[in-house]
DNA sequence: CTATACTAACCGCATATGCGGATATGAAAT
DNA sequence: ATTTCATATCCGCATATGCGGTTAGTATAG
């Protein structure tokens, strides 16, 4: 009935309307947003792994490992399982892998793009 | 050959290996990572918009609005088209779409625990 | 009980990032 | 040419975030 509505797509009709749901979203990205979290996420989806081999992994000190697992965990990126002194993460929520194979897939395309969009830092 | 390797996971072999490929998959995570640039991308997902459409939209300064959108296309989130002197931007992408629709899943399973994670900011 | 191992929480410090406001660029209108 | 409009860039400020190092808590070992 409207001209103007004629190019309107029904998409986005995921995306909470109300500042709440975005800043989750938000908080949700800015969680892989790290290259560290990024590694560990990698590294606990091969397989299930102690805190004591993520700090291995990461080759940073042992709180700054923890608190990028917890973060993680809080996320729903990874999950946590306790045993007896132990920590063990993995990633169990396959869409998770799907999550990061859709964004690789994005990034490698623009690769050369993102590498020069100096608004989101350096990031080490 | 191995008995450690029985609980090996084929996965995670999308995210790059290398430091470099990692820090570009963190940046795009980071340019997701703030509730404006959700917002816009969620506007210019519905339909193309100026510069100005989204800049009232976003309610903040036009500088600012707009070193986010130049940040959203940098990433490959949003797509620019010039004429004259107005700038048109769109989600043209169809896995930007489904990025946030898995995502926005994700977020509203893990809605509590993310919102009570102190790792990754309050950012507003 | 004491010692050791594994994990989590806290504390400054340096950098990254979002913000408004001012300014620059370029195109269209007068 | 000058003015106006749409957009992009730069600047200083406040906050967010990653880092190492330290401290706390708990479980296992001796």
């Amino acid at each position: 009935m409207s001209a103007v509505l004629d190019t309107e797509r029904p998409a986005a009709r995921w995306l909470p309307a109300d500042p709440i749901g975005r800043g989750l979203m938000a908080k949700f990205f800015r969680a892989l947003g790290d290259p560290t979290r990024l590694a560990l996420a990698e590294f606990c989806a091969v397989k299930e792994r102690t805190g004591a081999d993520c700090v291995i992994h990461a080759g940073l000190s042992q709180g700054r490992v923890s608190a990028h697992l917890g973060c993680l965990v809080s996320c729903g990126l990874l999950t946590l399982r306790r045993e007896s002194r132990f920590a063990y993460y993995q990633v169990t929520d396959p869409r998770v892998l799907e999550l990061l194979r859709l964004s690789q897939e994005m990034v490698a395309d623009q690769a050369a793009s993102i590498a020069a969009c100096t608004r989101v830092g350096p990031a080490r």
